[in-house]
DNA sequence: TATATTTGTGAGTAAACACTTACTCTGGGA
DNA sequence: TCCCAGAGTAAGTGTTTACTCACAAATATA
């Protein structure tokens, strides 16, 4: 990925914010200049499209997703550790940024195009891959029960955190994610021990 | 809610069917009115909005899931039989209608307009009550484990379900659903029971 | 048959949208 | 001092959107 200016960072971070406030259908142009205090013309000086402004946000988040799980899986934590980690990565990242929640569940819009499409479904690639990297070494260690397939335990996990996630949306963030997290999370790791 | 007339049910079934092609988006005036093979101003005389449209779609749904999920909590069958017949309504559902998914899966289009997302809400909070009644009886008589909270258990039920219909959706249907849902399920049993 | 109601049409409308164009201003290097 | 590239603006463009309206045809009712 590029470099981004200062203006583009400033950009996107706008952006960020506008999803963040009126959903993904609030960023418009005219909303983002609005924002930004300069003309909409202005703003293709620095993006050719709507389309590369919401290209530079999915990457950067996919960025940022691949530099903090990483290293998860090669720690030498325990897997519920590792797995503690993946939960507290993203119930952080959402209650920091709603924006990322926001842009990352809006995959049905993003299904009309491809381009954008690809990059959430690498997103979840990304939680998947690690999530199976430490599952399948804690079933190997006899940390996680081995009587239930790997990609079904990744199905729940995921699937419990996203429809958490997605209910606090609906909710208008009412309740502490952040502790109903701490909560799932500490049942899933019940459930899946050995 | 209202008895819907020949022509408005056409109108409502058109534009489901027009979802699960184009996914909601897709749903326009003009492309709906292509489809019915009237004009557009001929939809006007039977609906006052696309809202009303949009309303009438997800009432049927929250009526159709009312009907069918009423009367499985009070059933002999045992909770984890119950829940198997929660997740086979599903799949089975999404199978026969992929459109219906597509609808309840654009929760983030509605999230702009309440009274939308108040429909959608409904429509989740049928399945958790249903789940809730399914689990709280199956932990008293002694049938699933009692050391997770059940609003958990329903998280993790809801939350695999709707992430293996998302990742279903978004590989354009390529396994099949019922199939994956049977192994969900078999996994979910095993994890639950005590 | 005459009349009233329902249903449909075709040509609109205004607003929203992403994007473009012609032009201006400004600050730094030749 | 001159020039010019980068960053800005105002006022567009063309398209799509949901929705309206005057009128006409079809159907029901008297």
């Amino acid at each position: 990925m590029k470099e981004l200016s200062p203006r583009q960072l400033e950009i996107v971070n706008l952006a960020i914010e506008l999803i963040a406030e009126k959903s993904i259908q609030g960023l418009t142009i005219k909303n983002l200049s609005k924002k930004i205090g300069l003309s909409e013309g202005a703003i293709y000086r620095h993006f050719n499209s709507k389309f590369d402004i919401l290209l530079t946000i999915l990457s950067s988040f996919l960025q940022e997703a691949d530099k903090s799980l990483q290293n998860v899986c090669e720690s030498d934590n325990s897997a519920l550790d590792q797995i503690e980690s993946v939960f507290m990565y993203n119930f952080n990242r959402f209650t920091e940024r709603p924006a990322i929640a926001s842009v990352i569940f809006s995959e049905s819009i993003f299904q009309n195009d491809n381009r954008l499409s690809v990059e959430v479904l690498k997103l979840l690639d990304k939680h998947e891959s690690t999530l199976k990297c430490i599952i399948e070494n804690g079933q190997r260690n006899g940390e996680i029960r081995v009587d239930i397939q790997c990609d079904k335990l990744i199905s729940m996990i995921i699937g419990s955190i996203r429809y958490t996630v997605t209910k606090w949306r609906l909710t208008n963030f009412e309740f502490d994610l952040i502790n109903e997290g701490r909560i799932l999370l500490e049942s899933i790791k019940k459930l899946i021990k050995k």
